[in-house]
RNA sequence: GGUGAGGUGGAUGAGUGGCUGAAAUCAACGGUUUGCUAAACCGUCGUACGUCCUUAAAGAUGUACCGAGGGUUCGAAUCCCUCCCUCACCGCCA
């Protein structure tokens, strides 16, 4: 959520910043200005009501203390007469914030000044690529035969248990996904992530608070007999950690990591996208978090690219990095890079992992703050990024690896996975 | 799921209708003292939204908030209702 004064100051930057992701509905920044202006005249009026309520009700209980029933009493009808005039007051302005709150929800994060411009994917930036594009002999076929062949990725029956694009790994496959997990967990905490283990599903004030909801409602499976919605990223518990805390600012920055099980409904997916470990409905992810001074943020985004990079290094894929333009980026975010890593056998890019910058925007909706060194309270920024994704790395490393014998596992994994070759 | 006890500021914890936005202690921060550390002493030490003042900072002031929401009352942390959570015991169970 955008901080009201940031609105309040500069409007129309506001609505230019917005034109960058093709938000168009600027008409929502004037409502807002407006919404504003009534709540506060409405809770000036209110105060000052109330402060009288309070000062003559403190008046009759000195009169009854002295026995003076009668002043009592009739200080006791002003009493109710403010009051009275009081109670359109509240309702009016009970109304006017919740207004103001919903409009203030529907504007997206503001993309900052690096973000490229543009308006769908194609027009995304490669910032860098690295890695090597192996050369496939005319026999290599993509991962999804090569999970039949194997016989480490079941998705018949995982449909046949569930649904469609609940993957049942077994096997080698199995051990793969833990041994990339456990990877990438020790990777993250060698770097000075804190790891957690968080919970699977959330409340509504967390889902809101990372900004799934109202947003990304349809996305989430929801559970109704408890009002639970089953995390599509280890992002929303993990951030929601600090959910209404102040922090001191010798704790920033506040360095997480966590791995899940992350569940989407991914609705309206479909044709090539979906196929084999490309899109599915539950996958593996490991996940950091950072919660930083504002002033860090952009260095700290520096940072956390380069950990997901050496990362992708360490697997010998070849990927790349991408710029998000400013169509094409999420609604939370206000600089985001994605990593593809390149699936040979398909010869096509996945997407990774998404590295974003967030700044207040979050931290406001669940106001995390911090005491600066004139104590003053501010929003602290958050971040967040995948390191990584597992199907579609897992995808990759079979279809880019595969050879004759089988898959060649990229030295970082052979301790983990307790071997070098899956065949 | 059942029964009981609770949920107060960073922590402990007092507060059963007005003098309580909240005692006290601890922690934290600033200072004095000290060769250094410790101790001692002094001071500061909730959040949000407004208003006034100011270039701004600071300051003054109002309102709200003692798990959440509602109610009673001139007046609620305090009484009542609903919900949530925590703890203990029982039941069930990985």
């Amino acid at each position: 959520m955008l901080q009201l004064p940031v609105i309040r100051q500069n409007p129309n930057w506001v609505k230019e910043r917005l034109a960058v992701k093709f938000f168009t509905e600027t008409g929502l920044v004037d409502t807002i200005l407006l919404l504003d202006d009534q709540r506060k005249k409405l809770q000036l009026e209110f105060d000052t009501n109330q402060a009288k309520v309070n000062s003559t009700s403190k008046e009759i209980g000195a009169l009854m203390a002295k026995g003076q029933r009668e002043e009592a009493e009739s200080k006791k009808q002003e009493v109710a007469a403010l009051k009275s005039t009081l109670q359109p007051i509240t309702e009016k302005l009970g109304e006017i914030e919740k207004q103001l709150q919903d409009e203030l929800v529907k504007l997206p994060n503001l993309p900052s000044e690096k973000v490229p411009e543009g308006r769908t994917p194609a027009d995304n930036i490669v910032v860098r690529e690295g890695g090597v594009k192996p050369q496939l002999p005319k026999e290599a076929v993509p991962h999804w035969d090569l999970i039949k062949k194997l016989d480490i990725v079941d998705f018949e029956t995982g449909a046949k248990i569930t649904g469609s694009g609940f993957p049942l790994y077994k096997g080698k496959g199995a051990r793969l996904q833990r041994a990339l997990i456990q990877y990438f967990l020790d990777f993250n905490t060698a770097a000075g992530y804190t790891e957690y283990l968080p919970p699977f599903m959330v409340n509504e004030a967390s889902a809101y608070g990372t900004g799934q909801l109202p947003d990304k409602e349809g996305q989430m499976y929801y559970m109704p007999a408890d009002n639970f919605y089953m995390i599509p990223t280890s992002e929303v518990p993990v951030t929601n950690i600090y959910r209404d805390e102040i922090l001191k600012e010798t704790d920033l920055p506040v360095k997480m990591t966590a791995y899940s099980p992350c569940f989407r409904r991914e609705a309206g997916s479909f044709g090539k996208d979906v196929r084999g470990l490309n899109r599915v409905h539950q996958f593996d992810k490991v996940e950091i978090v950072q919660l930083v001074h504002p002033d860090n943020s952009y260095a700290v985004h520096e940072e956390m690219i380069n950990h997901v990079e050496k990362l992708l290094n360490n697997l010998e894929l070849p990927y790349r990095i991408l710029a998000l333009c400013g169509g094409d980026m999420s609604f939370t975010s206000a600089l985001t890079y994605d990593f593809e890593v390149y699936s040979a056998a398909q010869e096509r890019w996945l997407e990774v992992s998404s590295v974003s910058n967030f700044e207040a925007y979050q931290t406001n909706r669940m106001k995390i703050r911090f005491k600066d060194e004139k104590g003053k309270t501010q929003l602290v920024h958050s971040l967040n990024g995948s390191s990584l994704a597992l199907p579609r790395i897992m995808a990759c490393l079979l279809e880019n690896n595969q050879g004759p014998e089988g898959i060649k596992l990229p030295v970082a994994l052979h301790h983990y996975f307790g071997g070098d070759l899956i065949s």
